[in-house]
RNA sequence: GGAGGCGUCGCAUAGUGGUUGAGUGCACCGGUCUUGAAAACCGGAGUCUGCGCAAGUGGACCGAAGGUUCAAAUCCUUCCGCCUCCGCCA
């Protein structure tokens, strides 16, 4: 959320954020029912300041042992016109925050404009070559291996469901520990554990509500969500509190699965493990002092690099153009993994900067030592990274010329010494 | 799922209709004392928000939302959360 004070004094830059990120969004209307609104509480506060002198009126005369009739009889206009005014100022502000709660992050002035097209490869690691025999797309080696059941994931859930088998299974397992191990033993993060079921207000604190309800499983009953990313469950550790500046920054790491309809987009990806209702993914979270944001953002990108330097992908990094990227974030890298049997490059990570604009909706403030001030911290988040499309990045650039699978070194010891993952015979 | 209890300013608590936006203790900050510290003593401190260049001056906030009343932390309703016991259960 943006302050409203902010776009009251900037309208021209949130305008020029808006546009460069193809919203179409009346601004004016915002602004003018902020007015309205600031209108209302002023006739509000001065009848309100009457109501409070009149009652101190009324107690001293009872003290007195007076007849307070009078002055009460005079009151009892007052208070019909606080209520009719109160209502007119709730309207008002229901409307306001309606908005405001649509309205996306300022971008920042670093990264570039326009949409998908415009979004800039920063680096790259590593070389995109492929196979020097017919390298595969990662399904049929899944097939080949008999390490990934696409039928019968469908069978048991539905399409784009999965179900991982032996090998793979322990290859999603050891993939999960190795890269939690990797950021609490060497990037400083606290690990955590948290539902992946998250109320209303959390969803609402990440930037997830109102806007993309439809994109989420959620249950009735309850008003619960499934998470789309460990980002919410674990931002919202601290919504509504006030953190120390001494704690800060802090970094936490989780991994969790994740869930997503991916409501609209069949027909796209479809095949294999690119887009999937479930996939695990391990996340980095970051709550930071405002002056360090972006030099934490890069600090994160950098740990979520050291996975796929670990593994030996090749991959690059993506900042993501104005139209592109996501309705919090005001500067997100993206990383993509080659794949080499697709032939694609595959977003495995996606690291963002929200500075204080999920702190704002989720109240997330820090006191200053010296200022002894409360202010918004900024969050920032970043997978690190995520599964499914790292496997499909492993096994085609992993793949041998006898069709089976080395295992990246670094994993060896989470797959029990397991070097190569080959053809299993055999029914199950 | 059933029965009961409870949600107050960082923590613990006092407060059952009118000098209570709210007392006390701990923690916190400043000062006195001390070579320094501790203790003791004195003092200070909540959050949000309106108007104002500012000094300042209003308003709101006792889990949340409604309601009763001239007046609500206090009474009523609904919701949320936590605790205890019983039931069920990995």
């Amino acid at each position: 959320m943006l302050d409203i004070k902010f776009i009251r004094d900037n309208a021209d830059v949130v305008k020029g954020s808006l546009e460069k990120r193809g919203y179409k969004f009346n601004l004016d209307e915002v602004i003018a029912l902020d007015e309205e609104r600031r209108k209302i509480l002023l006739e509000l506060d001065e009848l309100r300041r009457q109501k409070n002198k009149a009652n101190d009126a009324i107690t001293a005369l009872i003290k007195e042992k007076k007849d307070p009739k009078e002055k009460i009889a005079s009151m009892k206009g007052v208070a019909a016109k606080i209520d009719e005014i109160e209502a007119k100022l709730r309207v008002s502000e229901e409307q306001l925050s309606k908005l405001l709660m649509v309205i996306p992050n300022v971008v920042h002035e670093s990264i570039p404009v326009g949409d998908s097209k415009n979004n800039k490869v920063v680096r790259q690691w590593g070389e995109a070559k492929k196979p020097d025999f017919n390298a595969r797309p990662h399904t049929q080696i899944c097939e080949y291996l008999d390490i990934v059941d696409f039928a019968r994931g469908a069978k048991i859930a539905g399409s784009n469901f999965i179900l991982y088998k032996k090998s793979g299974a322990r290859l999603e397992r050891a993939l999960i520990n190795f890269m939690v191990d990797l950021h609490t033993s060497k990037h400083g993060y606290h690990e955590m554990w948290p539902p992946a079921l998250v109320n209303r207000a959390s969803m609402t604190g990440t930037g997830q509500l109102p806007k993309l309800e439809e994109d989420m499983y959620r249950l009735k009953e309850e008003d619960l969500f499934l998470i789309p990313t460990a980002e919410v469950p674990v931002t919202n550790i601290h919504r509504d509190e006030i953190l120390d500046e001494k704690d800060l920054p802090i970094y936490y790491t989780a991994y969790t699965p994740c869930f997503r309809r991916e409501a609209g987009s069949y027909g796209k990806d479809t095949k294999g493990l690119v887009r999937i209702h479930q996939f695990d993914k391990v996340e980095m979270v970051k709550f930071v002092k405002p002056e360090d944001s972006f030099d934490e953002l890069e600090k994160l990108v950098a740990n979520a690099e050291a996975v796929l330097q670990a593994l030996g992908l090749t991959y690059r990094v993506v900042m993501l153009a104005s139209g592109d990227i996501s309705f919090a974030a005001a500067k997100c890298y993206d990383l993509e993994a080659y794949a080499p049997g697709l032939d694609a490059w595959l977003e495995v990570s996606s690291c963002s900067n929200f500075l204080d604009f999920q702190a704002r909706r989720a109240n997330i403030r820090y006191r200053g030592k010296e200022t002894k001030k409360v202010e918004f911290v900024h969050t920032l988040n970043g997978s690190g990274v995520a599964l499914a499309r790292t496997v499909i990045a492993i096994l085609e650039n992993y793949q041998q010329k006898d069709g089976s699978v080395v295992i990246p070194g670094v994993l060896r010891p989470y797959m029990g010494g397991l070097d190569r993952i080959e053809r299993q015979t055999g029914r199950f």
